[in-house]
DNA sequence: CCAATCGGACAATCAAGAGT
DNA sequence: CTCTTGATTGTCCGATTGGA
Protein backbone atom coordinates (compact mmCIF):
# COMPACT_ATOMS: atom_id res chain seq x y z
CA UNK A 1 0.00 0.00 0.00
CA UNK A 2 1.97 2.99 -1.29
CA UNK A 3 -0.57 5.28 -3.05
CA UNK A 4 -3.42 6.93 -1.65
CA UNK A 5 -5.54 4.80 -3.27
CA UNK A 6 -9.11 4.86 -4.13
CA UNK A 7 -11.71 5.78 -1.73
CA UNK A 8 -13.72 2.46 -1.69
CA UNK A 9 -10.85 0.06 -0.46
CA UNK A 10 -9.23 3.23 1.62
CA UNK A 11 -12.46 5.01 3.35
CA UNK A 12 -13.18 1.80 4.32
CA UNK A 13 -11.68 -0.33 7.89
CA UNK A 14 -9.54 2.32 9.52
CA UNK A 15 -11.81 5.63 10.03
CA UNK A 16 -13.32 6.22 13.42
CA UNK A 17 -14.48 7.75 16.00
CA UNK A 18 -17.08 10.36 17.54
CA UNK A 19 -17.84 13.96 17.64
CA UNK A 20 -15.09 15.76 20.11
CA UNK A 21 -16.53 19.04 19.35
CA UNK A 22 -16.00 20.12 23.32
CA UNK A 23 -13.76 17.44 23.65
CA UNK A 24 -10.45 17.44 22.04
CA UNK A 25 -9.61 21.06 21.43
CA UNK A 26 -6.00 20.36 20.73
CA UNK A 27 -5.91 16.76 18.82
CA UNK A 28 -8.44 14.32 17.37
CA UNK A 29 -7.60 10.87 17.74
CA UNK A 30 -9.17 8.02 15.88
CA UNK A 31 -9.68 5.23 18.38
CA UNK A 32 -9.45 1.32 17.56
CA UNK A 33 -13.86 0.89 17.88
CA UNK A 34 -16.46 3.10 18.21
CA UNK A 35 -20.33 3.42 17.88
CA UNK A 36 -20.49 4.25 14.42
CA UNK A 37 -18.10 1.77 13.69
CA UNK A 38 -19.00 -1.53 11.05
CA UNK A 39 -19.86 -4.55 12.67
CA UNK A 40 -17.03 -6.45 10.70
CA UNK A 41 -14.41 -3.71 12.36
CA UNK A 42 -15.45 -4.40 16.06
CA UNK A 43 -12.52 -6.33 18.06
CA UNK A 44 -14.90 -9.05 18.88
CA UNK A 45 -12.62 -11.55 21.09
CA UNK A 46 -11.39 -14.62 19.38
CA UNK A 47 -13.40 -17.07 21.66
CA UNK A 48 -16.66 -15.10 19.43
CA UNK A 49 -17.37 -15.92 16.30
CA UNK A 50 -15.03 -15.75 13.34
CA UNK A 51 -16.14 -18.96 12.08
CA UNK A 52 -19.92 -17.04 12.32
CA UNK A 53 -21.22 -15.81 9.04
CA UNK A 54 -21.42 -12.25 10.60
CA UNK A 55 -23.99 -9.96 8.70
CA UNK A 56 -22.38 -6.93 8.72
CA UNK A 57 -24.47 -4.10 8.90
CA UNK A 58 -23.19 -1.10 8.05
CA UNK A 59 -23.16 1.64 10.34
CA UNK A 60 -23.29 4.94 9.70
CA UNK A 61 -22.08 8.40 10.91
CA UNK A 62 -24.25 10.59 13.00
CA UNK A 63 -23.44 13.35 10.55
CA UNK A 64 -20.89 13.03 7.47
CA UNK A 65 -18.71 16.30 6.31
CA UNK A 66 -19.41 18.61 3.63
CA UNK A 67 -16.64 17.11 1.60
CA UNK A 68 -17.81 13.26 2.04
CA UNK A 69 -21.38 14.14 1.73
CA UNK A 70 -20.55 15.37 -2.03
CA UNK A 71 -18.07 12.77 -2.68
CA UNK A 72 -20.58 10.23 -1.34
CA UNK A 73 -17.77 8.47 0.70
CA UNK A 74 -17.65 7.27 3.76
CA UNK A 75 -16.55 9.82 6.36
CA UNK A 76 -16.11 9.48 10.36
CA UNK A 77 -17.52 11.50 13.56
CA UNK A 78 -13.73 12.70 14.24
CA UNK A 79 -13.34 16.59 12.46
CA UNK A 80 -11.34 16.79 10.80
CA UNK A 81 -12.17 13.32 9.36
CA UNK A 82 -10.14 10.44 7.95
CA UNK A 83 -10.36 11.43 3.76
CA UNK A 84 -10.34 15.27 4.50
CA UNK A 85 -6.92 14.67 6.33
CA UNK A 86 -5.88 12.27 3.90
CA UNK A 87 -6.49 14.65 1.01
CA UNK A 88 -5.14 17.71 2.91
CA UNK A 89 -8.17 19.40 2.90
CA UNK A 90 -8.56 19.14 7.18
CA UNK A 91 -9.48 22.68 7.18
CA UNK A 92 -12.29 22.23 5.09
CA UNK A 93 -13.94 19.43 6.92
CA UNK A 94 -16.57 20.71 8.52
CA UNK A 95 -20.41 19.10 9.38
CA UNK A 96 -22.85 19.12 6.65
CA UNK A 97 -26.13 20.73 7.53
CA UNK A 98 -29.29 18.83 8.11
CA UNK A 99 -32.10 19.82 7.03
CA UNK A 100 -35.54 19.69 9.40
CA UNK A 101 -37.58 16.92 8.51
CA UNK A 102 -41.12 17.93 7.32
CA UNK A 103 -43.81 17.97 10.47
CA UNK A 104 -47.73 17.78 10.21
CA UNK A 105 -47.39 14.70 7.24
CA UNK A 106 -50.79 12.46 7.76
CA UNK A 107 -50.51 8.80 7.79
CA UNK A 108 -53.29 6.20 7.55
CA UNK A 109 -54.27 3.58 10.42
CA UNK A 110 -51.22 1.10 11.09
CA UNK A 111 -51.04 -2.59 9.95
CA UNK A 112 -49.86 -4.62 12.53
CA UNK A 113 -46.76 -6.89 11.99
CA UNK A 114 -48.24 -10.10 12.10
CA UNK A 115 -49.26 -10.60 15.66
CA UNK A 116 -45.69 -11.63 17.20
CA UNK A 117 -43.07 -9.28 19.28
CA UNK A 118 -42.71 -5.58 19.00
CA UNK A 119 -41.40 -4.30 15.70
CA UNK A 120 -38.32 -3.22 17.26
CA UNK A 121 -36.89 -6.07 18.57
CA UNK A 122 -36.92 -7.60 15.41
CA UNK A 123 -34.89 -4.77 14.16
CA UNK A 124 -31.37 -5.80 14.46
CA UNK A 125 -29.75 -2.27 14.38
CA UNK A 126 -31.80 -1.57 17.93
CA UNK A 127 -28.73 -0.02 19.30
CA UNK A 128 -27.57 -2.19 22.49
CA UNK A 129 -30.10 -4.74 21.91
CA UNK A 130 -28.87 -7.16 19.36
CA UNK A 131 -26.62 -9.62 18.43
CA UNK A 132 -26.54 -7.80 15.17
CA UNK A 133 -27.89 -10.00 12.61
CA UNK A 134 -26.21 -13.10 14.30
CA UNK A 135 -28.26 -15.92 13.85
CA UNK A 136 -31.41 -16.16 16.99
CA UNK A 137 -30.03 -19.20 18.77
CA UNK A 138 -25.95 -17.78 18.60
CA UNK A 139 -27.37 -14.42 20.01
CA UNK A 140 -29.76 -15.90 22.64
CA UNK A 141 -26.89 -17.55 23.63
CA UNK A 142 -24.60 -14.21 24.54
CA UNK A 143 -24.72 -11.55 27.21
CA UNK A 144 -27.18 -8.99 25.66
CA UNK A 145 -25.53 -6.14 27.95
CA UNK A 146 -22.46 -7.06 26.14
CA UNK A 147 -23.64 -7.12 22.19
CA UNK A 148 -23.40 -3.34 21.48
CA UNK A 149 -19.79 -3.18 21.87
CA UNK A 150 -17.80 -6.25 23.30
CA UNK A 151 -15.32 -4.99 25.10
CA UNK A 152 -11.71 -6.83 23.95
CA UNK A 153 -11.05 -10.13 25.41
CA UNK A 154 -8.63 -8.51 28.14
CA UNK A 155 -10.64 -5.73 29.58
CA UNK A 156 -12.68 -6.09 32.75
CA UNK A 157 -15.80 -4.60 32.90
CA UNK A 158 -15.25 -0.95 33.35
CA UNK A 159 -12.38 -0.46 31.76
CA UNK A 160 -13.86 1.52 29.12
CA UNK A 161 -15.66 5.04 29.94
CA UNK A 162 -18.86 5.65 28.30
CA UNK A 163 -19.05 6.97 25.54
CA UNK A 164 -20.20 9.79 24.57
CA UNK A 165 -17.83 10.68 27.38
CA UNK A 166 -19.78 12.06 30.50
CA UNK A 167 -22.58 9.76 29.45
CA UNK A 168 -24.13 6.65 31.27
CA UNK A 169 -26.00 4.33 29.58
CA UNK A 170 -30.00 4.58 30.21
CA UNK A 171 -31.87 1.66 31.93
CA UNK A 172 -32.05 -1.43 29.99
CA UNK A 173 -29.82 -0.33 27.37
CA UNK A 174 -26.40 -1.37 27.02
CA UNK A 175 -23.65 0.84 27.36
CA UNK A 176 -21.90 1.88 24.49
CA UNK A 177 -17.73 2.08 25.48
CA UNK A 178 -15.52 4.28 23.90
CA UNK A 179 -11.75 2.43 24.26
CA UNK A 180 -9.64 4.59 25.30
CA UNK A 181 -6.48 3.50 23.26
CA UNK A 182 -5.75 4.75 19.73
CA UNK A 183 -4.27 2.99 16.88
CA UNK A 184 -0.94 4.58 15.72
CA UNK A 185 -0.41 2.92 12.34
CA UNK A 186 3.40 2.84 12.56
CA UNK A 187 5.88 -0.23 11.38
CA UNK A 188 5.64 -3.05 13.99
CA UNK A 189 8.86 -2.77 15.66
CA UNK A 190 10.89 -6.09 15.85
CA UNK A 191 10.71 -6.57 19.17
CA UNK A 192 6.54 -6.18 19.19
CA UNK A 193 6.75 -9.36 16.87
CA UNK A 194 4.11 -11.63 18.20
CA UNK A 195 5.55 -14.17 20.12
CA UNK A 196 6.13 -17.45 18.60
CA UNK A 197 2.29 -19.43 18.40
CA UNK A 198 0.42 -16.20 18.76
CA UNK A 199 0.15 -14.28 16.01
CA UNK A 200 -3.36 -15.53 15.28
CA UNK A 201 -6.42 -12.83 15.10
CA UNK A 202 -6.78 -11.99 18.22
CA UNK A 203 -3.46 -11.69 19.90
CA UNK A 204 -3.04 -8.66 21.81
CA UNK A 205 0.49 -6.82 22.12
CA UNK A 206 1.13 -4.86 24.66
CA UNK A 207 2.67 -1.86 24.16
CA UNK A 208 3.89 0.27 26.91
CA UNK A 209 0.25 1.42 28.06
CA UNK A 210 -1.44 1.08 24.66
CA UNK A 211 -2.58 -2.13 23.44
CA UNK A 212 -2.66 -3.39 19.39
CA UNK A 213 -4.67 -6.27 18.72
CA UNK A 214 -3.56 -8.33 15.58
CA UNK A 215 -6.58 -7.68 13.85
CA UNK A 216 -6.01 -4.19 14.24
CA UNK A 217 -2.63 -4.14 13.56
CA UNK A 218 -2.78 -6.11 10.45
CA UNK A 219 -5.53 -3.78 9.43
CA UNK A 220 -4.25 -0.07 10.09
CA UNK A 221 -0.52 -0.27 10.17
CA UNK A 222 1.03 0.48 6.69
CA UNK A 223 -1.73 2.53 5.91
CA UNK A 224 -0.38 5.29 3.62
CA UNK A 225 -0.68 8.59 5.38
CA UNK A 226 -0.28 9.91 8.89
CA UNK A 227 -2.03 8.27 12.08
CA UNK A 228 -4.96 9.67 13.03
CA UNK A 229 -3.54 11.07 16.16
CA UNK A 230 -3.39 15.07 14.78
CA UNK A 231 -1.72 17.11 17.01
CA UNK A 232 -3.43 20.36 16.44
CA UNK A 233 -1.30 23.04 17.73
CA UNK A 234 2.19 21.79 17.67
CA UNK A 235 1.96 19.58 20.13
CA UNK A 236 2.60 16.02 19.99
CA UNK A 237 1.15 14.32 22.80
CA UNK A 238 2.97 11.05 22.10
CA UNK A 239 3.67 8.87 25.31
CA UNK A 240 7.39 7.82 26.08
CA UNK A 241 8.02 4.67 24.60
CA UNK A 242 7.81 2.53 21.85
CA UNK A 243 6.09 5.04 19.68
CA UNK A 244 7.51 8.21 21.07
CA UNK A 245 9.05 8.72 17.56
CA UNK A 246 6.17 8.08 15.20
CA UNK A 247 5.10 11.68 14.35
CA UNK A 248 8.87 11.99 13.06
CA UNK A 249 7.88 8.44 10.47
CA UNK A 250 5.39 9.73 9.45
CA UNK A 251 5.19 13.34 7.05
CA UNK A 252 1.87 15.40 6.90
CA UNK A 253 -0.59 13.58 4.06
CA UNK A 254 0.24 14.78 0.94
CA UNK A 255 -1.37 17.88 0.08
CA UNK A 256 -3.26 16.75 -3.57
CA UNK A 257 -5.41 20.16 -3.91
CA UNK A 258 -8.57 19.08 -3.53
CA UNK A 259 -11.04 16.07 -2.98
CA UNK A 260 -13.24 15.28 -5.37
CA UNK A 261 -16.53 16.77 -5.19
CA UNK A 262 -17.48 18.56 -7.42
CA UNK A 263 -20.37 17.53 -9.06
CA UNK A 264 -23.76 16.55 -7.64
CA UNK A 265 -24.58 13.26 -5.69
CA UNK A 266 -26.50 11.26 -3.54
CA UNK A 267 -30.38 11.77 -3.96
CA UNK A 268 -29.96 13.43 -7.39
CA UNK A 269 -31.04 17.08 -7.26
CA UNK A 270 -33.08 16.79 -4.17
CA UNK A 271 -33.55 19.13 -1.12
CA UNK A 272 -35.75 21.72 -3.05
CA UNK A 273 -38.09 22.25 -0.25
C1' DC B 1 -3.96 2.19 -13.01
C1' DC B 2 -5.96 5.42 -10.19
C1' DA B 3 -9.23 8.81 -8.93
C1' DA B 4 -13.71 10.88 -9.52
C1' DT B 5 -18.52 10.34 -10.21
C1' DC B 6 -22.99 8.78 -9.17
C1' DG B 7 -27.12 5.44 -8.81
C1' DG B 8 -29.22 3.27 -5.52
C1' DA B 9 -29.23 0.16 -1.37
C1' DC B 10 -29.09 0.59 3.23
C1' DA B 11 -29.29 2.86 7.75
C1' DA B 12 -30.85 6.36 11.02
C1' DT B 13 -34.19 9.44 12.55
C1' DC B 14 -38.40 10.91 14.31
C1' DA B 15 -43.38 12.32 14.10
C1' DA B 16 -47.95 10.24 13.69
C1' DG B 17 -50.85 6.84 15.19
C1' DA B 18 -52.04 3.00 18.30
C1' DG B 19 -52.06 0.81 22.68
C1' DT B 20 -52.20 0.75 27.71
C1' DC C 1 -47.47 8.19 28.44
C1' DT C 2 -45.17 4.68 25.93
C1' DC C 3 -44.66 1.90 22.09
C1' DT C 4 -44.92 0.93 17.16
C1' DT C 5 -44.96 2.04 12.48
C1' DG C 6 -43.50 3.95 8.42
C1' DA C 7 -42.05 8.08 5.79
C1' DT C 8 -38.25 10.89 5.27
C1' DT C 9 -33.60 12.05 5.02
C1' DG C 10 -28.76 10.95 5.17
C1' DT C 11 -24.73 7.86 4.43
C1' DC C 12 -21.80 5.42 1.63
C1' DC C 13 -21.09 0.90 -1.27
C1' DG C 14 -19.69 -0.42 -5.45
C1' DA C 15 -20.08 -0.04 -10.46
C1' DT C 16 -18.85 2.96 -14.00
C1' DT C 17 -16.36 6.53 -16.29
C1' DG C 18 -12.59 9.49 -17.34
C1' DG C 19 -7.88 11.09 -17.11
C1' DA C 20 -2.93 10.50 -16.68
Amino acid sequence: MSSPGNDAADDRPQDSPVSHDALQPQMTMHPVAYPGMPMHMYPFPTNMSLSQPLRTKRRQVKNACTNCQKACKKCDDARPCLRCVKYGIAEECVDSQRKERKKGIKRGPYKKRDGKGSSTSDRADSPGTSAAGLPPAIAAAMPPAQMSYMPMGFAPAGFYPPYPPGSSPKPGEAPTYMPPFYFAPVAVPPHLAAPAGQEGEGAVYPVGTQFFSAPILATHYGQPYAPYMMPHNGQVPVPAGPFAAYPAIYPKPPSTGGLNGEGSSGRSGENGD
